[in-house]
DNA sequence: GTATTTGTTCTAAATTTTAAAACAAATATG
DNA sequence: CATATTTGTTTTAAAATTTAGAACAAATAC
């Protein structure tokens, strides 16, 4: 649909976040608590990759440390394209919930 | 996820924008016209058929009109349990959107 | 050395998305 | 009437995405 999906933006945001943190295993973390779910692995590491092979993500491995299983971590920064496309979805996501007319019968449904 | 997806979102709200008007081929030129973007009309039918099932969407089917090619449609009309997931949706979609610190280097990323 | 912790990779199943052909039913037209 | 055109839905198969969880890797703790 040339637009970013759930999750794909879910991630970037993450990513943007967590800034100097964003790394696989803490982003299932925030995300899981962003959601009240539980992620496995796999739901965050298979589109992190894909995200980067496509360009939105780029990244780094660090060093290890000293902390018990410390080992060396993959980083994520957000690109330009990244960024394009994270304005692009908030722009389609705020023009689809404009102009919402009543839904009758004394509904009012959203309140946020 | 425990979450609409993308497609799901933007058609439930089609629905919701359409009023009387929100049936299958409406709904597909609407979201053309909102994305830039043709879809096809297995995009629309599928996923709505699954929103029906699921209880986010009620429908009916309208009588033939004299237009020409004027045949019944199906109708659809968001449920309760459809708002509520609309509303799951934005919240998500706001909290996940909120505090998000500079991206550095100069940028101002998100303008809207 | 073995256990435990932190972290990433892999993979197969389930789900969702998508395109396009098929089908259906209406009016228009010669 | 026959057939062409228009509007609309259904079906289906391929592609893409999501997901769970096993496997693997590498660090410190005991």
């Amino acid at each position: 649909m040339d637009i970013l999906s759930r999750m794909e933006e879910l991630i970037l945001l993450s990513v943007w976040k967590l800034q100097e943190e964003a790394y696989g295993l803490q982003i299932r973390t925030y995300l899981s608590e962003l959601l009240d779910h539980e992620f496995s692995v796999g739901a965050v590491y298979v589109p992190l990759k894909r995200l980067k092979k496509r360009g939105y993500l780029s990244s780094w491995d660090s060093e290890p440390t000293e902390e018990r299983g410390g080992r060396s971590k993959r980083f994520f920064k957000l690109t330009e394209k990244g960024v394009g496309a994270l304005q692009q979805v908030k722009t389609v996501h705020e023009t689809a919930w404009s102009d919402l007319p009543d839904l009758g019968f004394g509904w009012k449904p959203v309140r946020s």
